[in-house]
DNA sequence: CTGGGGACGGGGCCC
DNA sequence: GGGGCCCCGTCCCCA
């Protein structure tokens, strides 16, 4: 993960000030001969002389357009004055190349050629000018453009106290596109999976029986709603309402018909081009989606390559690129192969593996090209789709050896295993209370249900992982770094149980730590494993996104830190500590 | 609250 | 280098 530098200009000193106007000296105490001298009248101006460029059409490097009509305007002012535009132009991610590419012209249809009159004299003169009448224009295209405090004024006037009204009143308007962005506010926050759900019990095996299926409607893909990307980003934590409104218009905005750039056949927004001109891609049982069916993510690298908006470059080496390239052996045992890593325009994260980014970008996009032709679900990769037709070709791989139990996964095999050798590996480190699943003892821990404060005594037996070197499902882990980290992971990092030795299971010498110097270096060794190995990450990588931009941001770093995740966790191992000692 | 199923994103390996 | 396939970790949902 990288970030850009913030470069804060340090005021001028200017001597007195050219008009011989007394202005007040802003010192800050704590700094030396810096002095801060205010100049209340230049952001007027500076906005006044822009307006002026802008009715002359003077510097005007981006025209927008609404049915005919053509606003001269500004990138960087659009930018500082839209979400919308500073997601396009990648103004808030720090980008710091040009963003955008040169000359454009960005085609809004959707605003009313009067609302994005108005709206773009608010952003030129801090005043919005509009008739009553044509106030639920203008808000919907403050909503659209990402003007929160217009869209606020306008709502305030029009005394609308859900956010939705407007939207779901003009949406009943518009296209089944424009419906589903701006109805997407409501929806956004509920849970996509509830919907898939619905969606799936609703449409059954006719895809054309629902509206959400996009497919007989246009051959443009619908960016879904909320898909997991956003989760991805958020986890467990609620994303801020700032982040909600970027990405929610961000979506809204997806449209790819929205914004062209002249001359050069490319598209502005976010690299979706060839939503115009290709159908979805339609899997068929049993026949697999032939591959000429389908886009070649060649080319939706090309399309958030050309644009400049998405993605500035494809291939940015970072210091991430260091953790990342070097040849280490995660947790899964597997040597990890030294492979171009790319940093994602968007979210800045490092993405591993050859053509792996493409993927990654879709879960921004919430583009979802491969579509389940049976039931209509749309997935934003082929394999999540061959998987999922699995359900309609009745067809389970993975067999249960001991019973006539077949699943659709492997995971879903291996956990139903662990039912048969009765295991429960993941042990509280609290209350001693034991799960099969990893995943259900994370859970254990957020939902603050460990109420019982080590009232049981640690599991002993088999159960437990013995040595370190077997899995609940009883496969054979032999190196111990994994076994290491399958513990560590397991139990927040340190657990009270491996600090007391394997979790009272009798584990081996391996892993018994006998005191401050083997938890550093078991620390140590966890480092290795990488931030994805690390529980609680995505809950990081979201603060870190919503510090980004202020003034200290707190990296997880270090796997230590990630330990705050669970505050309750420093006094354990403090008293773990002393009955070590005892 | 827990068990289980399903879904999704990331990474590794192979072609 | 890109894509397919697979595994893994994690999350959500339902019973």
């Amino acid at each position: 993960m990288s970030f850009c530098p913030s470069f804060y200009s340090r005021p001028p000193a200017h001597s007195p000030h050219p008009s011989g106007i007394q202005f007040a000296v802003a010192m800050s105490p704590g700094e030396d001969g810096l002095i801060g001298i205010p100049f209340p009248e230049h952001s007027n101006e500076l906005l006044s002389h822009l307006n002026n460029q802008r009715r002359t059409g003077l510097l005007c490097d981006l025209t927008l357009t609404s049915r005919g009509a053509r606003y001269p305007t500004h990138r960087s002012v659009m930018a500082a004055v839209s979400l919308y535009f500073r997601r396009l132009f990648g103004a808030d991610q720090g980008a710091c190349g040009e963003g955008g590419g040169g000359f454009s012209v960005c085609q809004l249809d959707c605003v009313a050629p009067d609302a994005l009159d108005a709206l773009l004299e608010f952003a030129y003169t801090a005043t919005l000018t509009i008739p009553s009448s044509g106030m639920k224009d203008v808000l919907r295209g403050a909503q659209l453009l990402g003007i929160q405090c217009v869209a606020d004024a306008c709502k305030d006037i029009l005394g609308l106290s859900t956010e939705g009204e407007v939207a779901d009143e003009q949406a009943s308007q518009h296209s089944p596109k424009v419906a589903e962005s701006l109805t997407g506010g409501g929806i956004e926050k509920a849970s996509r999976r509830k919907m898939d759900r619905k969606k799936m019990k609703k449409i059954g095996l006719n895809p054309n029986s629902s509206p959400l299926n996009p497919l007989p409607a246009s051959p443009v893909s619908y960016p879904s709603p909320a898909s997991d990307s956003h989760r991805s980003l958020s986890s467990t934590r609620p994303p801020s309402p700032e982040q909600e409104e970027l990405y929610l218009n961000y979506r809204q905005n997806g449209d790819p018909r929205a914004i062209k750039e002249p001359g050069r056949g490319a598209t502005l927004n976010g690299g979706l081009h060839h939503w115009l001109t290709e159908r979805p891609r339609i899997a068929h049982p049993p026949p697999v989606p032939s591959p000429k069916d389908k886009l070649s993510e060649d080319d939706e690298m090309e399309s958030f390559g050309d644009n400049g908006v998405l993605l500035g470059s494809a291939s940015i080496s970072t210091p991430g690129t260091d953790q990342s390239t070097a040849s280490s052996v995660g947790a899964g045992g597997r040597k990890r192969k030294s492979q171009t890593p790319q940093q994602c325009p968007v979210c800045q994260k490092i993405i591993h593996g050859a053509g792996k980014l493409p993927r990654h970008m879709r879960t921004h996009t919430g583009e979802k090209p491969f579509q389940c032709s049976a039931c209509g679900v749309r997935f934003t990769r082929n394999d999540k789709l061959k998987i999922h037709m699995r359900k309609h070709t009745g067809e389970r791989p993975y067999s249960c050896p001991h019973c006539p139990a077949r699943f659709l996964h492997s995971y879903d095999l291996k956990n139903h295993l662990s039912l048969h050798s009765g295991a429960r590996p993941f042990e509280c480190p609290h209350c001693h209370k034991a799960f099969a699943r990893e995943d259900h003892l994370q859970r254990h821990h957020k939902g603050h249900s460990c109420l019982e404060l080590r009232t049981r005594r640690p599991r002993r037996g088999s159960e437990l992982i013995e040595d370190g070197r077997m899995d609940a499902d009883g496969v054979k882990r032999s190196n111990p770094l994994e076994a290491l980290s399958l513990q560590a992971h397991t139990s927040g990092f340190l657990t009270r149980a491996a600090l007391e030795g394997g979790g009272g299971s009798g584990a081996g010498p391996s892993l018994i730590f006998m005191g401050n110097a083997e938890r550093e270096r078991s620390l140590a060794l966890m480092a290795q494993l990488g931030p994805h190995r690390l529980a609680g990450y995505p809950q990081f990588f979201l603060r870190e996104l919503e510090m980004r931009g202020g003034d200290n941001p707190q990296r997880p770093d270090s796997p230590v830190g990630q330990r705050e995740q669970w505050p309750e966790e420093e006094q354990e191992n403090g008293d773990a500590e002393v009955e070590e000692e005892e």
